[in-house]
DNA sequence: TTGCAAAGTGGTAGATAGTGTCATATAATG
DNA sequence: CATTATATGACACTATCTACCACTTTGCAA
């Protein structure tokens, strides 16, 4: 379970620095793809495998998850973190996410899947986030 | 059942002492998450996991539920308490909670959960909470 | 082909934040 | 009151992050 919250800043070469306490778990191979609102993940081998084998046996027939396999697969790429503890972002996916070169980067933990966030947008998702944190335990 | 209230201080690094009546239920491992009203909880491994399986079991398609997986998770850490007595507070907890290196601190039990206060949040709230309670009390 | 520019990869040193330990002071207990 | 446990502040040590710098590869153009 990966959790916490990091700031870090995208290098000027689009690396960007793993936090040391997910590392370990990170260490033996990990996948980053795009990931909803606009965030990017990073996932384990086998989290990704699992979540590979669901997106594959989704109906192709429909529309959205189609979208969502294409937008899964196309965006993945596997990367390993170099003896710096930092992982490369492509150009694509650096679009995607917003991030820009030395760009301030936020990234959490977020139970089974780690996130990268320009730190942007993630500063409006956390209050979102909150938000609807703070609304259920209201309910309680 | 944690109960009782104690004042402490945070150190120039973030730490703060744990109670001791509450040591041995939380030593072998906590998790400290955003609380309500500003505060921060401790939570004991097994409640933790209570928690967070609610989650898992959301489906991560629909917006609100990654919002609160998100806040849950981003907003959690888990730590163990040191020789001392300590854990760390880390920064995004920190600020979320108002509470700065060698400011003071209230760590109350409150029943499942141990939360941490920021003394001077504490004040205002424990005035509003003794409010309430002499009112319905009146109204019995 | 050769030369150049851009992008990617890898490493290092200094600054900073985090962690662990200890000694003393304070409080709790019998 | 004596003894034990607990809290706090100080300090040293370690890990981690950042900002650089240097080298390699790739693509493009001369």
């Amino acid at each position: 379970m990966f959790l916490g919250e990091f700031q870090h800043t995208m290098d000027s070469k689009g690396r960007v620095v793993i936090p040391s306490k997910f590392r370990t778990r990170l260490q033996q191979g990990c996948v980053i793809t795009k990931g909803q609102d606009n965030c990017l993940q990073i996932l384990t081998k086998k989290t990704w495998e699992e979540e590979a084998s669901k997106m594959a046996s989704l109906p192709s027939t429909d529309r959205t998850s189609r979208q969502l396999r294409r937008a899964l697969f196309s965006g993945a790429i596997d990367v390993k973190i170099d003896s710096a503890g930092r992982v490369p972002i492509p150009e694509n996916l650096r679009e995607y996410s917003g991030i820009d070169f030395n760009e301030e980067v936020t990234v959490t933990g977020s139970g089974p899947v780690v996130e990268v966030w320009c730190t942007r947008s993630w500063k409006k998702i956390q209050k979102e986030a909150d938000q609807s944190f703070a609304n259920i335990n209201e309910v309680k």
